[in-house]
DNA sequence: CAATTGCGGGAACTACCGCG
DNA sequence: CGCGGTAGTTCCCGCAATTG
């Protein structure tokens, strides 16, 4: 156990945890040291008290759709909003360098490697006009594989080619066969490429030089085999129509395609119900707040959906039931593998005509926690900087959540700090401490469910375990295909709308309870052996072991708590400077050094940043919106990491 | 070759309409 | 009020093309 806790160094959150029932003292104390009166205290927990009612109230009485008539409005309010900020931002972005959106994962990567797919998740990006303004023309004989195809071309041009200046592009026929399917033959490519080279579709752009219209195949395309005739390595050439390159070259607004889900969509009507939604849902993010159900509905009338999947609709009109059945279906069950959003057709609206008419189709959109490998490595910069001076201001001492493990289930504790952000909301010192709370909970029920797994055992209610999507042998399989940090962000989310192995007190029975108790340090034993086990397979030490090398041969100087942080009723900066000077003295010394430098560079810089600013809020001025309305402190927020900000999706 | 997808055709059912 | 027509529905069959 010792082991352990060295290894955790989060014995103050551990001990948040165990402490429940003397929680609601802590805060207290906390606050008490920051010099706060009784009071103030009383003061603040009413308020926050009303804020937590208020929520609720929120939440019991939300509408059951946002998009009934009222919702509408608010909904329309809400997208244009944003597409407000987003394109000032974008213009802001512009004026200082030509910003075109990267590709997430590597393409080729992802098609090397079997079930690479999946576990990579690459995302293309798409102009939002192109997603939703495209019409086939002539005979629509595509089918979905042929369209996935497309999808994949577009993507590999864009991933190495981000100007779209080149007239000719290649990729491996190997690659290109394996993201039509494991099955997929020479011959089926050759097919497929026919297709869509015969299939002609039109844009209606409305770009800054007018408008720009007319029909283009959607490729050219023609195969090459090296000479000596090698299985393999034929490559597959292929050049894109001049409107597609140029809306990708400069997009003003796009949404991201994931790769994988394409792939395996079956139906050509779940591509396009796909990149439809996709364009639905641009700029919408996942809230975070308790109470938002983060579901959209859209409405469309039969002949209004028919038209944008590019449904065929005969002399005699549309057959409603028919297009459901075909059409819809389908691609609502094409949609399942889709990672932004889940789908799912509600009842429809129907009228009051002979055989009550369906005359809205409705499409449920359920908006899901972004991937955590997106923007980690922007968010993580700014996050883990946060956090530190935030707990360590709080007198709450934690470094980071680490969970060492063999690396097949190791979750990367950027996940939980993202998940932390993310999921829990501590804008408040309160919600700040209860946060550290719930967080831990996830974190252990994480461990438990996993041990659970490992174990092919049940502690809780078997049925109800069963019906969980990351329990079990569900869980193991999610790890295998996405990998630990997405299973474990997914596992929590369930976790928070179901609590079961992080349930609170009296949920469970006490066996049950004591059951996951003791569920708990047998996982840390087992968790802790496969990480030496994975260790000392590779080779290497623990951190520990690391260290009393390194102090043993006098390249640091013992201390009696290796582990312990710096405390006291100091500056937030002081603090900070402690703890970096703890962490690592050389590095502190040259931040020093460096801190002298920077202060005169960085107040130019702030004048320069100032002026800027000035010149955006003109711009909003100017348009008479309430984008400058926002607090200062959220402007500053917004554009001080603007560089490394990915502001939408 | 078998299964699935895409699509046409059509029987039976249902709610409403207009007529006598 | 009862009746048949109508325009929608559900449910089912079958064929060609594509996929496995």
């Amino acid at each position: 156990m010792d082991e352990i806790e060295d290894i955790e160094g989060d014995e103050a959150l551990d001990a948040l945890v165990r402490d429940q029932q003397s929680f609601h003292d802590l805060d207290r104390r906390l606050l008490r040291n920051r010099g706060m009166t009784d009071d103030e205290i009383d003061h603040l927990e009413a308020k926050e008290e009303a804020e937590r009612q208020r929520r609720q109230r929120a939440f019991e009485e939300r509408p059951a759709y946002i998009y009934s008539d009222e919702e509408i409005v608010r909904q329309e309010a809400w997208k244009s909003k944003s597409e407000d900020r987003l394109s000032a931002i974008l213009a802001h972005k512009r004026r200082r360098r030509d910003f075109r959106p990267s590709t997430r994962g590597d393409i080729s990567a992802a098609l090397s490697v079997p079930g690479g797919l999946e576990r990579i998740a690459p995302q293309s990006p798409r102009p939002v006009e192109m997603l939703e303004t495209v019409h086939v023309h002539g005979d629509d004989k595509l089918t979905a594989g042929d369209l996935a195809l497309h999808e994949l071309l577009v993507a590999t041009a864009y991933a190495e080619n981000p100007e779209m200046d080149q007239e000719r592009h290649v990729i491996p026929v190997r690659d290109a066969l394996a993201f039509i399917g494991e099955n997929a033959r020479l011959q089926h490519l050759q097919q497929s490429l026919k297709r869509l080279t015969k299939t002609f579709v039109s844009f209606d752009l409305q770009g800054s030089k007018g408008r720009a219209w007319g029909e283009v195949p959607l490729l050219v395309a023609w195969l090459t085999a090296p000479d000596g005739e090698q299985e393999g390595r034929e490559l597959l050439h292929y050049n894109l129509p001049i409107p597609v390159r140029r809306m990708m070259a400069r997009p003003e607004r796009f949404a991201y395609l994931e790769l994988a889900p394409l792939a395996a969509m079956q139906s050509k009507y779940g591509i396009r119900l796909y990149r439809l939604l996709t364009a639905l849902t641009f700029g919408m993010k996942w809230k975070k707040t308790y109470g938002d159900d983060n579901l959209l509905v859209f409405e469309f009338t039969p002949e209004e959906l028919a038209e944008r999947l590019g449904y065929p609709v005969g002399p005699e009109g549309l057959h409603t039931r028919k297009f459901r059945e075909r059409a819809v279906a389908p691609a609502i069950q094409d949609l399942l593998g889709v990672r932004r959003f889940r789908a799912r057709e509600l009842d429809p609206i129907r009228g009051t005509g002979r055989g009550s008419p369906v005359e809205k189709i409705r499409i449920e959109v359920e908006l899901c926690t972004p991937d955590p490998r997106i923007v980690q490595n922007q968010i993580m910069k700014r996050l883990s900087n946060r956090l530190v001076k935030q707990t360590l201001a709080n007198e709450v001492f934690i470094r980071t959540v680490v969970r060492p493990d063999e690396p097949r289930y190791c979750v990367a504790s950027s996940t939980w700090v993202r998940l932390r952000q993310q999921i829990l909301p501590a804008d408040t010192t309160l919600e700040l401490v209860r946060t550290n709370e719930l967080l831990g909970k996830l974190v252990n029920a994480f461990q438990v469910a996993l041990h659970e797994a490992l174990t092919g055992t049940c502690l809780t209610d078997p049925e109800e375990c069963k019906s969980r999507g990351f329990r079990g042998a569900a869980l193991l399989a999610e790890i295998d295909r996405t990998g630990p940090d997405v299973a474990a962000l997914e596992f929590s989310k369930e976790e928070l709308s179901r609590p079961s192995l992080s349930a609170p007190f009296g949920w469970h029975s006490t066996e049950v309870r004591r059951a996951i108790s003791d569920a708990l340090k047998a996982a840390d034993r087992a968790r802790i052996r496969r990480y030496k086990a994975s260790l000392s397979a590779s080779g290497e030490k623990t951190k520990l072991a690391q260290r009393r090398e390194k102090i043993s041969t006098g390249q640091e100087q013992a201390s009696g708590k290796v582990d312990q942080a710096p405390r006291g009723e100091k500056s937030h900066r002081q603090v900070n400077d402690e703890y970096e000077r703890w962490k690592s003295p050389e590095r502190f010394a040259k931040k020093e050094a460096e801190r002298a430098a920077q202060a005169e560079a960085e107040k130019l810089r702030e004048l320069e940043r100032e002026s800027r600013r000035r010149e955006l809020d003109h711009e909003d001025e100017v348009r008479g919106r309430g984008f400058s309305k926002r607090p200062a402190s959220m402007k500053s927020r917004v554009y001080a990491d603007e560089d490394d900000e990915i502001p939408f999706d």
